[in-house]
DNA sequence: CTGTTAGCGCATTCAA
DNA sequence: TTGAATGCGCTAACAG
């Protein structure tokens, strides 16, 4: 059985005062003599007194928590944007309330009303992939509870946000392929409707058409179906692939597999780029080249953007495409590049 | 600014009742007339009526709300561990408050302190590496607030926990290599303090002894400190090394370096396994043996024995050593194995 | 069947 | 300087 915590008015009958005065006493408002305020703070003490943030909560309306909504823990990236998140919040005193979407919409809809209901005092979401209908984020807007969206977002809901720049980051790193010399380049998308992967998409086509290289239709690839494997092959047989960039290192692994089942060796003949900098990408061989998208930071600023937020609702909006970070490793050629 | 929600009180006013009986009608106990109850019920769904948690919480003294202390978010054991644990309590009804330790006994202490003073229901914790006093966990005991232990425990708290049964899963590991006819067994023991640590270890010792093979205390390395790969390297180079077992896959990793390095090829030469079979392990070359702890299953029951404890808190005494998984990959030779 | 009263723990009026 | 009263949102005991 959970022991009653000793109170304010615990504290007041032992001192035979009422316990309007142990508050002030306690929180140094208004007046109270020295001897009564040294008493009662020496009693609180001795006794273990804590304040009951559950009662101030009810009274100021507000919690002193976060509630965060993320798709899962198991990925690395996300387990850095929490770390993120905890570092600021809890530094700014701030607890943690902590839901998954599991990637549903459903599970997503029913965080937002757990933590509305909780009456967080702001929210950290990175939304769904599959997302298609916004009403449940519009409704925390409306209600008056800061919203912070994070990796993800979408032009639907006019709330800060901080993603990574997945256009310049994609850029980067067909960027680096076409200037290490690689003419046929392969590009594995994301699952549909994402931002980031048409992000992605996006900086792979403008890598290309700054070194002038045609797009080929053939060389893109959907990563969604069963049959991924068989196309890549299909493409490698085909098309004298020599670069590749795929939406995420796990796709990238999957053209590692095709790779040397084909006997097609990396990076001599085909140079290959991740994305994320899974801590497998530097574990695995040849060491994967991939974009580090920095998720602690990103977490750690959507945090302080929901701070500012909470404690300035007029504040103007902030949004950040957050830097990333190409990651050369042995799955590049780079002595073409150094001859340039 | 957080909008006001809509109370029992705003529906009473609205409908010329008094709160009380809009909380029975919304609540079923007590009697109210079925025309009031329709009425109540309807208006209630069209203002978007939701109870406030925190007002019932004060009154109930408990906030459906648990809290969780981990060492840090980025190893993948621990997020596995997260995972097991959310699904069984968000499934329960309950909220998840998470703090870190970053491994510090003074962070855990200001932690589980964050946690009693949010009142929550229950505790999980994952004790820090370097814990030598555990007052603050007697503590929380005293404060009648149930706590379960999770991968870490200590003969000191009297309280339920789960950990995986490390004396096994090393054991079975260090079997495993004796079996295939490792001779020369090397080990690299783990943090000091830690029942882990000496756990596998007494597991390592336990195989050896089954299979009569001397124990050479030159074979068994601490990894504290910084001249850990000179160590292996010289073990390696003067005892004829023909199989080791590592603490954590990473250790493992510190090992196929120093094999590289002396072009010992694994698994022909030496045959490795880890521990806690890290994504990592299944994508490095040659592919990491290792033992599988199951960290979602012991988050789970963990959180299961936490909820049993608050809904029951005269139960007796759960506490588990969840089994491991061997798992062998590349790194280890099982020719050997299948001859016998 | 329904209203009144009281109280969870606290801070903030207003009076004295 | 201190006490008394009020209310945050809700439920439960009691009284009609």
């Amino acid at each position: 059985m959970k022991k009653k915590r000793i109170s304010i008015t615990d504290i007041a009958n032992a001192l035979h005062v009422t316990p309007s005065t142990v508050s002030r006493a306690l929180n140094g408002g208004g007046k109270v003599s020295e001897k009564k305020r040294l008493e009662i703070i020496s009693l609180a003490k001795e006794l273990g007194y804590r304040p009951n943030p559950i009662a101030k909560s009810l009274l100021e309306n507000r919690t002193h928590t976060i509630g965060l909504i993320i798709p899962e823990f198991t990925h690395h990236f996300y387990s850095c944007l929490l770390a993120g998140i905890e570092s600021v919040t809890s530094q700014a005193g701030y607890q943690l309330l902590i839901c998954t979407s599991n990637e549903h919409q459903m599970q997503e809809i029913k965080s937002t009303h757990t933590l509305l209901d909780a009456r967080v005092d702001g929210m950290l979401a990175t939304i769904s992939k599959m997302n298609d209908k916004f009403e449940h984020l519009q409704e925390v807007m409306d209600s008056g509870t800061p919203l912070v969206l994070v990796d993800r977002f979408t032009e639907e809901i006019d709330t800060p946000y901080v993603v990574s720049d997945d256009f310049n980051g994609a850029f980067s790193a067909v960027d680096y392929l076409c200037q290490t010399g690689c003419k046929n380049l392969l590009h594995i998308k994301g699952p549909e409707n994402l931002s980031t992967t048409f992000n992605r998409f996006m900086g792979y086509k403008e890598a290309l058409r700054k070194h002038k290289i045609e797009l080929k239709e053939e060389l893109i690839l959907e990563s969604g179906g069963k049959d991924l494997v068989e196309k890549i092959r299909f493409c490698m047989t085909n098309f004298q692939v020599d670069g590749a960039f795929a939406y995420s290192d796990y796709l990238a692994f999957e053209i590692y597999k095709v790779a040397s089942e084909l006997k097609i060796p990396i990076p001599e003949k085909l140079s290959v780029i991740g994305y994320a900098d899974e801590p497998i990408s530097s574990f695995i061989h040849p060491t994967l080249s991939t974009v580090n998208q920095q998720p602690f930071e990103m977490g750690a600023i959507g945090a302080i953007y929901l701070l500012n937020k909470i404690n300035n609702p007029d504040i103007g909006l902030e949004v950040k495409s957050l830097e990333t970070k190409l990651v050369i490793r042995q799955s590049c050629l780079n002595h073409r590049l150094q001859v340039l």
